[in-house]
DNA sequence: GCATATTTGTCCGTATGTATA
DNA sequence: CTATACATACGGACAAATATG
């Protein structure tokens, strides 16, 4: 092959490793600092500035943008370019009504046992350990992760699909309002473990309450702090 | 931009004036060219050939196709290109568990009367409208906006979009099976007469029954038929 | 309000890798 | 295995919009 060494060639390399466009792992990286809060809400994101951070061309991170932006993770603004998505509280309404429609209905519309809770299991472990560490933002996405589990009894791919995209939504909401995470997400730990100890009993009534009142009470909490911190 | 007359003009007479982007209005072109069936489910969409073909660059095409690829109506396939959606039975099968679940839940998380039921109502009418004239396609899409309608019910943009993609997909399913519309279509709509009566009956039992029994017939119908000409 | 610099929108040409006949 | 067609990604160009002084 070639001899000399060219920039280019470690773009194809990881492309060929990773089986996957380069702009599909742009996106990644994106939507990991985002989730993680290193790119907060209503950050501008110049195509110059990360172009060349990531030694990418404008067009390919032009198109990682539209990727995100389809995600809800990012809004684009014409001639003007893209941000990290400001939710309003509306939006956080919006995200409640949906988790409470879809995952209380995913308990109820469950069939004769066994289920396979093992998703479900393993979030609430992950939440227990996160606890003890005092990882308190881990913790917050152990308890995302349980309830992805639950939508996931659906077994319906589409379901998955949105569910995954209205909790990275929510996590938006989280870096705006959570500063003191221990505080917000801890409570909610002992009322998932009860939730699963439901589902393990075949009792889809209990279950199905507990999941409500935990969203209602989630939202409320949320809508009332976030509307201290945005304008709407 | 250029002062001579481009191929461009016939997308701006076709999609809505005040649309910003071209990648929107080239967007909605090969949506309705897939909705109405030129574009056969399996299509392979040349990025050269249709880029010149609306003489947009390929750059502004790859943006159209981004956008179709996430509402399904599209597959990519990594430097293979893009083509028009073949669904299995598999995801039929999804979609109706999708529909049962969120249009039953809709209708039993209905608050206190009174609901606004004006576009289930306008949507029945425009099936018997259909039904008269013997347009029985157009009877399927009136059945179609009445369960778009139910959905509407929750008032939450998510599950609003969500439903529109995944109506939208089932539109591929009845192009390839419903080659007597009439036959398929016109049962439906007295049954969601039916069901739209017990809504303005405020009885939200008997039009969730309904509801449900109403997409297990569908189902069954649709998954049967479609078994017997795709290969999955 | 105006002029300038920066950023984005759109498109082209090309090199390279991949899939398929 | 070779040849062809196509997709990926880059870099550059210029117009248009925005931000800045």
């Amino acid at each position: 092959m070639t001899a000399e060494v060219d920039p280019a060639v470690l773009v194809t390399d990881r492309a060929l490793l990773g089986r996957s466009s380069t702009a599909d792992r742009v996106a990644d990286i994106l939507r990991s600092r985002i989730a993680e809060g290193y790119l907060p809400p209503g950050s501008k994101l110049s195509e110059d500035a990360i172009g060349n951070a990531l030694g990418i061309s404008r067009n390919t991170l032009r198109e990682a943008f539209r990727l995100l932006t389809h995600e809800r993770l990012l809004v684009h603004e014409l001639n003007r370019g893209v941000f990290v998505r400001m939710l309003t509280v509306q939006d956080v309404t919006d995200i409640y009504r949906v988790r409470k429609l879809i995952e209380c209905a995913a308990v109820r519309n469950l069939g004769v046992p066994p289920y396979d809770l093992s998703q479900a299991e393993a979030a609430v472990a992950e939440g227990e350990k996160a606890a003890e560490e005092g990882a308190w933002r881990e913790l917050g996405s152990a308890n995302i992760h349980f309830h992805h589990a639950v939508v996931a009894l659906t077994q319906s791919r589409r379901l998955d699909e949105l569910m995954r995209g209205v909790l990275a939504e929510l996590r938006l909401v989280f870096h705006v309002v959570t500063d003191n995470p221990r505080a917000f997400h801890e409570p909610y730990l002992a009322r998932n473990r009860e939730i699963l100890a439901a589902l393990k009993a075949a009792d889809r009534v209990k279950a199905e309450l507990l999941l409500a009142a935990y969203l209602d009470d989630a939202e409320k909490q949320l809508v009332q702090k976030y509307s201290e911190r945005v304008a709407s």
